[in-house]
DNA sequence: TCTTGACCTTCCACACACTGGAAGGCCTAT
DNA sequence: ATAGGCCTTCCAGTGTGTGGAAGGTCAAGA
């Protein structure tokens, strides 16, 4: 099987494909016409990346996980470790993008978004403390 | 001020201020020994950007808040189209996580995690249909 | 047989936003 | 004079691909 059927098949583009070759992902074996040939093994091994990668693993944590995968003496304690490490990482970023767009959307609730320069958006980056308007007389 | 003080202020290492004069976010003088002199408004410029990259906008994005916070003839709803336009990348990207986080804790939490090399997680890359353990007879 | 077009190859450069390190100049205090 | 801490520039690397150029190969049709 060459990279194009290859890459229908596991879902990665052609160029990727050669890029986890690069970097000893997979090792397809050459045609004599120097052609990449792919096995039933590597277009698992590819379609297992693909499939990590998409829920976020790293490259080299891909890695790790394929080796695992075929590692017949693998304890499965390893595979839940890397897991939930990678899971934490997620959690983090997730809690991180919450902040951002919990800021963020006070931010643009403030702004009234019109035609005047006036702006909480660009006061809150600039550093202004946003102070609540209070309406009536002060003393 | 030397970039220094510069960094301590704006709370940005000095190898980022660089970088930011190198792609002009920030055009500091120079003192007569080559050193950077950093004004307030450079500091302000810093801290600006300081705040816009922890709310995640790229650094395009901070350079078109710039210019916006720079301009006395900017219109509000341009700075709220681009905070919208970002707030919703930042949401895209907390759903795509929350679907990894979902998916990856499944199988985390179907891993029993000891010693033997059976593993739900690896049979979930590898694409193996996770089956529901049915007890009793099959007919 | 020749041509066409789809496929494949390698190699180089670019994207983002820094970060590290080397080599060397400058400034202040002892 | 020397030490150290600051500053300078320049080069290279991070991670994960993506784009494009230049050129080889293959199968089908005229």
């Amino acid at each position: 099987m060459n990279i194009g059927d290859a890459s229908t098949q596991s879902g990665l583009p052609a160029k990727t494909i050669r890029y986890y070759e690069d970097i000893g992902l997979v090792s397809p074996g050459r045609g004599q016409n120097g052609y990449r040939r792919f096995s039933d093994s590597d277009l698992h091994k590819l379609a297992f990346v693909q499939r990590a990668r998409s829920l976020g693993f790293s490259i080299e944590e891909c890695r790790a996980l394929l080796s695992l995968y075929d590692d017949r003496e693998r304890v499965s304690a390893d595979v839940k470790a890397l897991a939930r490490s990678h899971l934490a990482q997620i959690e983090e970023k997730i809690s991180g993008l919450q902040a951002m767009q919990k800021t963020l959307s006070e931010l643009v609730d403030k702004c009234h978004g019109d035609e005047r320069p006036d702006c909480p958006i660009l006061d809150g980056l600039a550093g202004v403390k946003v102070t609540i308007k209070v309406t009536g007389d002060v003393e």
